[in-house]
DNA sequence: AGTCATTGCGCAATGG
DNA sequence: CCCATTGCGCAATGAC
């Protein structure tokens, strides 16, 4: 079962070998370097996302804010703008305090 | 130069050889597993980013009309709600009805 | 001392 | 034909 001395033993098979245990290891190396890299690109994109969040937060803040202020004035329109001469309706201060509770 | 039965080679060491390589295997697998997981981590996570980027244009947008809008209505107050003493006024009656095609 | 887990390495098959 | 990728086994080492 042993070919004496080889048609393919130990010549360029030799070569041909080390090559390839070359080629392997670059391969490896890669595949290594690819997976850290997917990870940190994981990393990066969690930070992203917070970021975004965090700003998502802070429109939304805003947003709220205006909007009350706009529910505040027409409420004011509502209650001030009718001086009806005649009707004493003395409301000082319409107690207004609706907030979104998002 | 062979030991003849070896004081190791075929009995509980082609058993441990097994044992081992089944190890390995699943070792391996695992370690794939572990990458295709990642991989998938990071698509979740950019599509999530992209949610968040759409949801942060929609608030911006939203913002910027109220704004506009507060903008306007503080423009109207200077031009109308100003009667400067002294100067012959233009609008005596506040003209009101700002877009309203019905 | 014993077991499984993890890792570097080489071989061979296979895919470009 | 050459390199790249992949499954597999071996052996050393790690961790418990």
């Amino acid at each position: 079962m042993k070919k004496p001395s080889g048609e393919k033993d130990s010549d360029e098979y030799r070569q041909r070998r080390e090559r390839n245990n070359l080629a392997v290891k670059k391969s490896r190396m890669r595949s290594k370097q690819k997976a850290v890299d997917t990870q940190q690109r994981v990393n990066e994109l969690k930070e992203e996302n917070e970021r975004l969040e965090a700003k998502i937060k802070l429109l939304s803040k805003e947003l709220s804010v205006l909007k009350d202020l706009f529910l505040e004035h027409a409420h004011n329109l509502a209650d001030n703008v009718q001086p009806p001469a005649g009707t004493e309706g003395s409301s000082p201060a319409p107690n207004n305090t609706s907030t979104n509770g998002q």
